[in-house]
DNA sequence: TAACTAGATTGCTACACGGTCATTAAGTGT
DNA sequence: ACACTTAATGACCGTGTAGCAATCTAGTTA
């Protein structure tokens, strides 16, 4: 196990991080990839955003290491680079509905 | 295991989330409560943050659900609503060395 | 060569948000 | 009553960035 020691400056690092998941667009982007790797019209096709929006997400999201491209011909074909993604959205989701289990007893009292 | 459906306005919520933790004002936050609860004061003495800064950051992190509050005189004690904030940076430090790593052979080569 | 296409980049606008200062609200002690 | 302290709130400023339109680059085809 990693267990890196959590100095500001890789508090930072990890911020950075999460911040390129804080945004729908890029986890819609990345979830249209789980399955297979996809070109960029692709995803301007599969989830209605811009040209030009999507590079622009691409980039950050590969600079950030979460992606992974291969450039052939006209076309450059962008997949996940692994699928830990997808483990950071359950453990997110699995405090959705605690949150919305903790809402409703409230609620209800 | 929860599997919720990635539907849109699922994956908004959950880009919310990450959101929270994409600042490392609130991460250096986060970890300060880690073995202990804190009140605003104690938080501002050990982050070097302002009080009012402080505050609003937690305001966020209440709504949000990652942390929970106890008010005892003038004081509101300030603790985690559980651990799996550190379970999300553990992974994000993990892929942060995987990163390191591949850069590193790329300049290697 | 020119025409066409995929994708990256630039410039721009609008909005969200972090940080700070000042104020307010609430509780304590004299 | 008053002074004092903790924490929350509001106003303001500056920055970062999502989205879009237009342009540019590179590869393909005729």
């Amino acid at each position: 196990m990693a267990k890196t020691k959590l100095t500001p400056d890789v508090l930072a690092l990890v911020a950075q991080r999460f911040r390129a998941l804080a945004e729908p667009a890029r986890l819609q982007i990345l979830q249209s990839m789980r399955r297979k790797e996809m070109t960029v019209t692709d995803l301007v096709n599969e989830t209605g955003l811009g040209q030009a929006n999507i590079s622009k997400h691409l980039q950050l999201l590969y600079a950030q290491g979460f992606v992974t491209r291969r450039k052939d011909g006209l076309f450059t074909y962008y997949s996940l680079a692994d699928q830990s993604v997808f483990e950071l959205c359950d453990i997110m989701c699995s405090q959705l509905e605690s949150n919305a289990r903790a809402r409703r007893r409230v609620l209800a009292s």
